[in-house]
DNA sequence: GGTGTCGTAACGTTTACGGTTACGACAAGC
DNA sequence: GCTTGTCGTAACCGTAAACGTTACGACACC
């Protein structure tokens, strides 16, 4: 009866690293800034997309971007001072799993109980997800990128 | 340009403990079966939809189903021998995060090295969800459920 | 044979994201 | 100051998945 968000990161969490160690690896080589559409042509995507989800790494404080002629991206923070975890939360990704969409019965002592039980074990799920998440840096990501070459 | 699962279980699986955690508890009170729509009442539900996810777990050897009159749903194994792990397999949950819906350009370094080294981040991260999910049984799930009343 | 339940197809609704277009805002350089 | 290039955002469409509902055939007990 009531709405959910539903979200499900997905691939945003790929796109977001993969935009992030673009433009770190651009701005070792000596640019200032990258575009959009730079990015976007890496990523095989809109300039728009790119856009977006970099505004929410901007919220986060990860980036930064600059307007007017000779306009662009920038990191706010070198790619070791970023874990994917900081980037998850970035992009403000909704829960692996969610509870029921609709209340279930609060008169049946399963349809009760069942909620809380499993909001625990989720609960402990998504604390271990945020370690692991936690564990790798965008500088680890781009280490493994530039010895695939 | 390729299309993509994406599925993300959501409350799928807390939908699907729920229904076999009813089961089980009504077994033990007594009775052969359970039917559809005794479970879409306590899961507020339509009974297709309950009938539609225990066809799943039918496939993964968790329940089983008569039919005919008196027709119903029965537990194939005890609540103790099903995990969260099983019941996540059967459900045929999609993996948490995705790779780039098109592939990105493999010209460009970063293009072409940060499938892989994402991948294995997200590997690592569903093993471990794997672990955790496997440590909980619908058992443990039935306890919690009968202490919070 | 009647009855109750499963089995399943078909269809509509909802939600979210990605893709695209469009246009205003802004700042550097001439 | 005007031009130019890029960001900032809104608006809209298409797609994909799950849920909800209706409908009807299949089946087995009584």
């Amino acid at each position: 009866m009531e709405a959910r968000p539903e979200v499900s990161a997905n691939s945003r969490l790929t796109v977001a690293a993969h935009a992030l160690t673009w433009i770190g690896l651009y701005q070792r080589r000596g640019h200032e800034v990258a575009t959009s559409e730079q990015i976007a042509t890496s990523v095989n995507t809109n300039p728009v997309v790119i856009r977006r989800l970099l505004a929410d790494l901007r919220k986060a404080g990860l980036a930064d971007s600059r307007r007017g002629a000779g306009a662009g991206w920038m990191l706010s923070r070198d790619l070791a001072a970023i874990t994917l975890l900081d980037v998850h939360d970035a992009i403000a990704a909704g829960p692996i799993f969610a509870l029921h969409r609709s209340t279930p019965d609060p008169e049946c002592v399963v349809g009760h109980g069942i909620g809380p039980a499993m909001a625990a074990v989720y609960d402990q799920i998504e604390s271990t997800l945020r370690g692991e998440l936690a564990r790798t840096t965008l500088e680890d990501i781009l280490r493994d990128v530039l010895k695939a070459t």
